[in-house]
DNA sequence: TAGATTGTTAATCGATTAACAATC
DNA sequence: TAGATTGTTAATCGATTAACAATC
């Protein structure tokens, strides 16, 4: 839990906000100037009182009865709240082909990262360009991290490879991982872990999706 | 939750399953046969009433004081649990970098689907394939759909054609949505729909990381 | 005013963790 | 036997949801 101006703040909150993001942006596009709770929670599917909760702990406001919350101030607060303005930087490890998507998704630099530079052992695409980032061999990992100040790190390698590129992220003083590698990584304590496991999502989604079929028949 | 054999495994722990998995294979690969819950939960960090909850809900067998579980056999549990030996068939649609990374990760035939085509917009992509997966175009997404009794659809269209996407994989009968677009999509209450949203999960640890930093000063 | 909406306290729910007897 | 480990019941914890008075 993190607090910003007094206000306490969950990670299951913060996974929301860039859906209330998506929501507003469609409001404010309307030339929509307030909106309420009850609303967004209908639009996106969750409990009303959720969603003014969360309102409530991101607002520098007090939202006004009957009228609901400024949409543009709530944008403000949100987009301030994830970094979307100020990104600290970041390199990426494994220049495959997820690599290549992060990089190009929807333009990550408005989400609170900025991309620097990519590595990768394979000699053949040492020293191309991805969307203008260069590849640089893993050598140099610890070095440019440490050189650049660089905080985050994501690991698009394979999961033979992925503790390897970690222990190097640690050693350069990354601060915290993504991880797309489908493994368990082991890292000291003070350093901050994301799992993006797509294998562990598929396990979900399939086994619900037998569920479902056996209820059908 | 979900029952297999009279007992319930939640989402949470389906989602700790492929760590479980390559545990063992690491194990079994260094021709250990049994192992504990404790052993196991030291190396993921989790706690050892979890691990060992998790593996009575899927072991078909008890574990033995003393010995612990067959490796083995939770193996095999496990990947039966996650269907692993007979996936369902899939398509994806948006055949971008984000598609061929899901393609080639590491072999995703191994972990309950198969991708068996893939649609996009864009002409010049049409009729070229990925990873031998041939790219149609995306007027036939229902289509094909109903006749070949797809079930899972995955998107990896932008965020702004997610919706019409989402609509013509549910008319095509398809069951459950794996969705990569940073977007609420609205679904008819039967569908599942699992969001893959790397904005939101930038959101948490771009968060994290600067409440860190703020201790660290 | 009436009613939609807010903010807040209390109840519920689900998952994790602790405690402990049973057993190999 | 002693001790590691299991299985299970109870306690804890955190997040979500319900209830309701306050207010524009």
């Amino acid at each position: 839990m993190y607090k910003e101006n007094n206000k306490t703040i969950t990670a299951q909150a913060l996974r929301r906000m860039p859906y209330y993001i998506q929501q507003l942006r469609i409001l404010q596009s309307e030339k929509i100037e307030t909106v309420s709770a009850p609303k967004i929670a209908e639009r996106l599917n969750l409990n009303e009182v959720q969603v003014r909760k969360d309102f409530a702990a991101v607002s520098s406001t007090k939202g006004k009865p009957k009228a609901g919350f400024s949409i543009s101030e709530l944008l403000a607060n949100m987009e301030e709240l994830l970094g979307y303005h100020n990104s600290d930087e970041a390199i990426i490890v494994g220049a495959g082909s997820l690599a290549q998507a992060i990089i190009s998704y929807e333009g990550f630099q408005n989400y609170g990262i900025k991309i620097v530079t990519a590595f990768d052992v394979n000699p053949q695409c040492i020293g191309t360009e991805i969307n203008g980032i260069k590849v640089l061999t893993a050598d140099k990992i610890s070095d440019l991290c440490r050189r650049m100040k660089i905080h985050i790190g994501i690991i698009t390698a394979p999961a033979h490879q992925a503790q390897v590129v970690c222990d190097q992220l640690v050693a350069g003083g990354v601060l915290a991982i993504w991880n797309f590698a489908p493994v368990h990584l082991s890292v000291p304590e003070h350093i901050l872990v994301q799992n993006e496991n797509l294998a562990a999502s598929l396990a979900v989604l399939s086994k619900q999706l037998k569920q479902a079929m056996k209820k059908l028949n």
